[in-house]
DNA sequence: CCAGACGTTGTT
DNA sequence: GTCTGG
DNA sequence: CCAGACGTTGTT
DNA sequence: GTCTGG
């Protein structure tokens, strides 16, 4: 869940909106219509340690105990996405959770598959009132034993269960991205945030603040390029029920 | 004890 | 670095 | 889902 | 043809 986001915005209005400023070498992002986790994007984050600033980590995290470039490659397809329920006690994440290694990953939605008897019927997904929002996330950063100047700063997006809706959109497997209101992304970059405090924070958005509807195929295809505005356009499924088409 | 894993959820 | 499985 | 692998044994 | 990796 959650391997497919889109951030659709100048760095400008992402500095407004999260009150940070651009520290990257870049004058501004390319959009991401559709970014694809197994590409392993760098994505502009701002991190519980810069929360003023943002930066460009790549998605796919590493941990700090890696021993080479080879298993850095190996891990991060397997570290896009880390269950909240289970932070603490994962080798792959509990160093970067116990050091609040806490970031935010601006997103302005994310796509999520249906499965309706042998298809699958692809939606976006965004929130009603805020064109930006943040995923909660953890970040690491790693230090390639053999090039002290091979240095990986790296993110995984924490995942929480469905809410009501996106339950009936990623119906197999009841998971959605721990999105942050606004009121919850400083304290989520709190940096003594205790266990009581992430297990508030960590639980579903409500969906009324969210609103979904059925893309084309495009996104699902891997061979085109699906990194197009056209990739979020609403395409309505005639075999689909009319209250399946668009969850608002 | 040592070796091996360490993680999550994907699709026209 | 630390835990798990054999 | 699609792309790519799919296997074994050796010597100069 | 079928399995695996991404």
């Amino acid at each position: 869940m959650c391997f497919h986001n889109s951030l659709t915005a100048t760095v400008a209005e992402v500095e407004q909106r999260f009150e940070a400023t651009n520290k990257t070498k870049q004058a501004d992002f390319e959009p991401v219509y559709h970014g694809n986790g197994f590409d392993f994007p760098v994505w502009p984050v701002i991190t519980a340690q810069a929360p003023k600033s943002i930066q460009l980590f790549q998605w796919g995290l590493v941990p700090r105990w890696v021993k080479t470039k080879e298993e850095a490659e190996e891990m991060r397809a397997n570290t896009l996405n880390a269950k909240a329920e289970t932070l603490g006690e994962k080798p792959s994440f509990k160093y970067a959770l116990r050091e609040a290694q806490r970031c935010l990953i601006p997103s302005t939605g994310f796509f999520e598959w249906q499965t309706v008897g042998k298809n699958k019927y692809p939606y976006y997904i965004r929130l009603r009132n805020q064109p930006i929002f943040a995923m909660a996330g953890l970040w690491e950063s790693w230090h390639n034993p053999a090039y002290p100047d091979d240095i990986w700063n790296t993110f995984s997006i924490i995942t929480t269960e469905a809410n009501p809706l996106m339950a009936r959109i990623h119906n197999t497997k009841q998971r959605m991205p721990l999105l942050l209101l606004p009121g919850s992304e400083s304290l989520w970059l709190q940096k003594d945030l205790d266990t009581a405090a992430l297990n508030e924070i960590a639980r579903p958005l409500d969906d009324s603040l969210m609103e979904a509807f059925t893309v084309g195929r495009l996104v699902s295809h891997r061979t085109a390029n699906s990194n197009v505005p056209e990739v979020t356009n609403p395409y309505a499924y005639p075999e689909l029920s009319q209250q399946q088409l668009s969850l608002f």
